[in-house]
DNA sequence: TGGTCGCTTTGATCCATGTCAATACGATAA
DNA sequence: TTATCGTATTGACATGGATCAAAGCGACCA
């Protein structure tokens, strides 16, 4: 057994997950001693690298595995019968996917990389074990999915209560935020997916935000070149947020 | 003591709540064995009654339990800071309340009662700890839980994709449903709701509901009686729904 | 190097729903 | 019975965002 210092790079660190992982408070692993992140770490060994614009679980497929995002970015979303779909989320780096399957053992939505990405795989039953013997676990487990409900609940108000511009500066306020958690500008970034995709996330036509994005620029809020987007005056954008017509 | 046949009427009932509720399998406590039934009676011991328009628990309120409604009718509902608001949910017998808190220990939206209804108590601490020792019943909370995920989701799907004539069907039919999982009546019912909160939950203004409501009357596909609701032709209404222009 | 393709921007017009306002209805209380 | 109040309906009009259409821009590839 090789000798190990404080963070030891050994073989076994390759596929050592959790325990060596950089997201450890946006994920499951917060608040584990060593013991338990060691046997996290068995549970959630394999991988899985995507490339872009390939399906991580499409809707129908049996639920078998949550998937934690460990580099790329992801988008979750229905399609209905009549054609029509919506964009129900983006996912990045220490977020978790899959959620969905639990309750009917079979995936409700898809999930699609935008750019080339990799997961880990945490094979749900054995998480629910485990989870058995570790309440912090358990709780950091439940708190994930609690947090995505109140998530979703703020989805909904932007949905069903704000209007164009308001939507667009949550959205990008929103992901100046989660940019910052870890680790990147707030100011400046790169957005990966499309205006259609924007839309259908905000429940708006890609000509309502395109149309947004060149009047924040005008107004001096933002500089945008295509997907790289550039915060000049952020408090500009807050205001919009709180300041509608009634 | 009363004669009973199948399911006995004892002093132990009156207290005793998952082994003799009627809500099996909406709840959490489906598929247990006696004696993991009776571990979660002890848990779930206390209930608590609100009046009409009391509330349940506030945004802002400590985390504490989850509430399974047992009789009556619910509401939740975020309030913005600018005086917006939006109901995000009705819940009725079986259902969940509380999932909100977990993540920050804090309740993010406001639970109100629509008529007078009755709770069971879940202290959330005890139900964790529960659910380590009973598989079956952590499997089953996160059953609940995944369930209101894909729940939020079609509400997105709604909020983001349906005019308002599909929305008010869409809600129309989940209503008749759920009556109907409850062993109500699926072509008649009584909305416990205001037009307003309806308008809210679905996103659209009290007036759209109302001449929605009205134009569904016209058609023959329900009859309206201020809250008094009869459904006359549910396929009518279930066309509605795939059918949009575009 | 030019061509194609996907994505984005911008303009002109239309329409579903919001807004404002008046009236009606139903329950409750006096 | 009548008065009151919250709720619901209906009408007239305004408007934000959708729709339709035409360029513009970049990336990639042949």
């Amino acid at each position: 057994m090789p000798n190990k210092s404080a963070v030891p790079i050994t073989l076994a660190t390759v596929k050592a997950a959790c325990s060596q992982c950089s997201l450890h408070e946006l994920c499951l692993s917060e608040g584990l001693t060593k013991e338990e992140l060691a046997k996290l770490d068995t549970l959630v060994g394999a991988r899985r690298k995507l490339k872009r614009q390939q399906n991580l679980y499409r809707a129908g497929d049996p639920f078998e595995a949550l998937y934690a995002v460990r580099t790329g970015f992801f988008k979750t979303d229905i399609l209905l019968e009549d054609g029509r779909d919506q964009v129900t989320g983006f996912q990045m780096a220490g977020e978790i996917l899959g959620m969905d399957g639990i309750g009917t053992e079979t995936h409700t939505c898809n999930a699609v990389a935008l750019e080339d990405s990799e997961v880990c795989v945490i094979p749900f039953a054995q998480l629910e074990q485990l989870s058995r013997e570790i309440q912090t676990l358990q709780h950091n487990f439940h708190k994930v999915m609690s947090r995505e409900l109140v998530r979703d609940q703020g989805l909904m108000m932007l949905l069903g209560t704000m209007r164009a511009e308001e939507r667009l500066a949550a959205f990008l306020l929103n992901m100046s935020q989660r940019f910052t958690s870890r680790g990147y500008s707030p100011a400046e970034f790169h957005l990966r997916m499309t205006r259609e995709e924007i839309g259908s996330y905000l429940g708006l036509k890609l000509e309502t935000v395109s149309r947004a994005f060149s009047r924040f620029q005008e107004e001096g809020f933002i500089a945008v070149q295509q997907k790289h987007i550039r915060i000049l005056d952020s408090d500009g954008l807050k205001k919009l947020l709180n300041h509608q017509p009634r």
